[in-house]
DNA sequence: TTGATATATTCCGATAACGGAATATAATGG
DNA sequence: CCATTATATTCCGTTATCGGAATATATCAA
């Protein structure tokens, strides 16, 4: 068997840093027109359009028509899944913290005296 | 230009469904020998070992020798960057959340007639 | 040393993914 | 209808990626 089609989950589509520029923009400036996307990011029309076409086939963005411009969302709640994933893992970097803070508080302990 | 190479960076790393596994094998069972990950996930020793090559490269899992085995520990740092980048959309679905209860609210208030 | 066990590496072949260039499609204005 | 603007799609070349099979390397045990 071959390589596995990939550009078919969202941990996929977000692993393209230029895909995640854009759900990054359209988080903070609201939905935006293609050519927005394509003077703030200094991408090629071609290849904005290519990754907008991955994200939605994920269902990250969505699409409204406006006259002739096309207007993306973003669809937060699909990279929910990213997020719950990674979450899973926070005990250990909790856990190290919570290492470096006991050392530091002892540290703190045996310098009052 | 062509294709630029991905698997060079955690988000890569764990777009793999396979590699996810490991890494929540990793996390769940503590180290692991590469032996072990074989039988509980049932691939191939090579797949397994070229997917905690990409890890290792990423530095999401470090390695000790043991004997003729190899463990492979979870380093859970590396994938807070993950954790934070989704975090910054949580605003998002959190926003949802709050209009479905209100709605929900709403609801409950105009039944209570 | 020799043989067995554990793991890594190499060499495929198939295919997916990316960017660029050109082109197609759609909508608007005149 | 025609030209223009906005966007999508297609085609192409290059490179990455994946799994499988075979092989190399390392370590242990006798």
């Amino acid at each position: 068997m071959a390589r596995a089609p990939t550009t078919s989950d969202v941990f996929n589509a977000i692993a393209e840093p230029g895909r995640r520029l854009i759900i990054e923009l359209l988080s903070q400036r609201g939905n935006l027109a293609v050519g927005t996307l394509v003077v703030a990011l200094g991408m090629t029309q071609p290849t904005v359009s290519k990754h907008l076409g991955v994200l939605r086939k994920v269902g990250v963005v969505s699409v409204t028509k406006l006259g002739q411009q096309r207007v993306y969302r973003l669809e937060a709640e699909r990279l929910k899944v990213v997020h719950d994933w990674a979450k899973q893992f926070e005990q250990h970097w909790s856990h190290q913290l919570d290492r470096i803070k006991e050392r530091a508080e002892r540290k703190a302990r045996s310098q009052r005296v």
